[in-house]
DNA sequence: GCGACTTTGACAACGATTTTCATTTACGCG
DNA sequence: CGCGTAAATGAAAATCGTTGTCAAAGTCGC
């Protein structure tokens, strides 16, 4: 039995951009692992609590995971089409945020930032698929 | 049936901070409205819709809304103890979320940024009532 | 007042996540 | 080596926020 944690990694590792965690599961149960939905969520939370992968929640509520390149803090950004996402550090919004903390005498700054966009591609797609929005 | 999206805003302008649609649902009731629980969530989704209100999802996968006083664009610093929330302009933050987006190729780049910390009331009572963290 | 259209709200449906709990597995100990 | 215990696992049920359905009630123009 080992540890089932691992091969969740593994799979995060392996994709491109954030997966659900029934996106996980669903992938591993493609590839004939045996593992049930709960290993996969317990595997995922464990992995975010150590910091091995990011997670963070989509818009419409459901947590996403990614097996990040480093240990080290970063953003992302995101094509809200394509779903694409970069790794993007951002000293300037660190200091921001510590600083506008600090100014209203908070402590113990963190932050969360999402970039969104339509990237280069997408946008190019969208233009002719476009052209038809009414309202 | 004066539009219940009035309503609903004016909850949402009475309170300090965030609130979910529950929870807005559930303060209505007790003060004897008598509002269904659907048409909270579709007063509180126009309102985000036509940018009456703030809308977010908390770490736990809830909605929340918040009343802004301006209609302008801005962010939230929230202390993660009291839920006291600051609003705070970040003109470095939109600048630096325009450019990474555009050395990426992305357009039509949005952003979601949220700062988290203790604030100083909070600090002062975290300091005592800790000490005894033990894990 | 009547009819068409909109808003509302009770309740069911949904879907993601969590919990429960029995089973299986790892592993130290006798 | 077999056993017992504790941890890991997974199937299914429970939870919970949110959304959809649909009939009832309200609004408005005629």
């Amino acid at each position: 039995m080992s540890n089932r944690r691992d091969a969740v990694h593994a799979i995060l590792r392996q994709s491109e951009g954030f997966r659900s965690a029934q996106d996980v599961y669903a992938e591993m149960r493609a590839e004939g692992a045996k593992i049930g939905l709960t290993t996969v969520y317990r595997a995922l939370q464990a992995l975010a609590d150590i910091g091995h992968v990011d997670m963070l929640r989509t818009d419409d509520g459901e947590s996403v995971y990614r097996a990040c390149a480093s240990g080290h803090h970063h953003h992302h950004l995101v094509c809200r089409t394509c779903g694409r996402t970069v790794e993007v550090a951002g000293p300037a919004v660190e200091r921001w945020a510590e600083t506008v903390g600090s100014e209203h005498g908070f402590t113990e700054i963190t932050h969360t930032v999402e970039v969104f966009g339509t990237c280069a591609s997408c946008s190019e797609a969208l233009k002719m698929a476009g052209a038809s929005s009414s309202f």
